[in-house]
DNA sequence: TAATCGTCGATTGTCGACAGTTTAGTCTTG
DNA sequence: CAAGACTAAACTGTCGACAATCGACGATTA
């Protein structure tokens, strides 16, 4: 017998998928600031301007519910969520939590293959360091750290991993330019990879706690500066939405 | 498994609050087993046997998503998800690692009123020991520790945790009886919260390790014992569950 | 005989509508 | 002039309907 199906791996074709592209529609609002924190999501509002029925853009809004992007207030609807200190605190302390924990296991269960993926990261980040690409770099810093889930090999891990960094996407594509010298970034990244590979927990745990306490600190103080004067009064009416910014095909 | 839809009556409902209901009913019939694991949940049969429509019995299914307890399958449906000793193995990984990092919080956040709390619940647990009712003594339990990530005070640990208890405890539900002797369990809450008391970060992570760890064996030996691996045609290999016994989660 | 294709029923994704609830705004009333 | 009662508009929760899609099964082809 031979392989029938066809072994090539196809950009798997999913974006006849309404309620995928409702989400990002309104998270690029969101991020944009054309959706403030605090203010409403009318269901019937958003459904009207990108011409479809209200059903897919409450499945997306459950979607960016559990994302943490919108909160729902059962019988009264949608609402973008209110950046706090004391929420990025919490995402911090969190992060820091299961990235010391996936580390120690990522060094544990380290290959040559795991181990060489992680180098070309880094490489990639200083590589990316050149293009001054902010979100790209943002991007390319995430592809690192999440390595180190994928390696430490826990599903549970990984999402809840993927989940914290959806939320701190946001803040820092709200925040615009996290770094100001991306090689210093890409650089801080060798000693940890280095810890991990000697394979000494302690030394590991120190290294993540400085990395990511590193960006803690930062994305605090941005955050702080911002000072999100949060503005409960109406938002702006209007087109609120482009669809021509967001949909994909 | 054959598709169809619900066989078993379900009790009718009428007040508001739908979706609440609705998630409850599913969660009772997938413990109780008439929704074996595996098996697809019809929204429209649910929607027919509790006559209702199908949006809030989407609702649900979204939500008992989120808890773990199903999982959706675009343009194909919801399905009870399949108890793995991996899952088990991974929530009881993450639940050591926020419970560490909980317990050395609350030792630094802890004060006479939290410690008189946590020690007036190990009164209870003892009290519940002597009632023989192994649910009681999991929630009990379950109390405890969830006071831990109370004092903590991160709000977002404590959901986490609410999620994976809530996994957790629908596994030991279905298993029945977790302690042989409850007072064991009661005492043995006694010098962790000693650790939490004297403050020294690196007792009370041992203590941790130690009072989840055997959770952790005992869960996991109880399931292992209780759910022989099932060649059912349709059942990807490698799953260990058994529709029988009704192991789900 | 085995792999592929076509067909058909079952089921999801999406839609527009309606009723009850919340909210904003107006009108009383002390 | 402030506090409350009322009213109308706006919005969510829920419903029933329809088309697109999936999976199964039998037909077809090599």
């Amino acid at each position: 017998m031979r392989p029938m199906s066809l072994p090539v791996g196809l950009p798997a074709l999913a974006d006849s998928d309404l309620v995928g592209q409702v989400a990002r529609i309104l998270t690029q609002a969101v991020v944009q600031g054309r959706l403030p924190p605090g203010s409403k999501v009318v269901e019937a509002g958003i459904a009207r301007e990108l011409g479809i029925s209200r059903a897919p853009v409450r499945e997306a809004a459950r979607l960016l519910e559990k994302q943490g992007l919108l909160v729902a207030r059962p019988r009264r609807g949608f609402f973008v969520r209110k950046l706090e200190i004391k929420n990025i605190d919490e995402i911090y302390d969190l992060r820091l939590c299961i990235e010391r924990h996936a580390s120690v296991l990522a060094a544990r269960k380290l290959t040559t293959e795991s181990r060489d993926a992680l180098r070309r990261q880094i490489d990639v980040l200083h590589r990316t360091a050149d293009l001054d690409d902010p979100a790209r770099q943002v991007e390319e810093d995430y592809r690192f750290h999440r390595l180190i889930f994928e390696i430490a090999d826990n599903r549970r891990l990984l999402r809840l991993f993927d989940d914290l960094a959806a939320e701190l996407r946001m803040v820092i594509g709200l925040i615009g330019r996290l770094y100001d010298d991306p090689h210093e970034i890409a650089r801080t990244h060798e000693p940890l990879l280095a810890a991990i590979e000697a394979g000494h927990p302690e030394r590991i745990t120190a290294h993540v706690d400085y990395h990511i306490g590193h960006a803690w600190r930062e994305v605090g103080k941005l955050v702080r500066e911002l000072a999100p004067p949060v503005s409960d009064a109406g938002v702006p009416p209007g087109l609120i939405l482009d669809p021509a910014n967001g949909v994909t095909v």
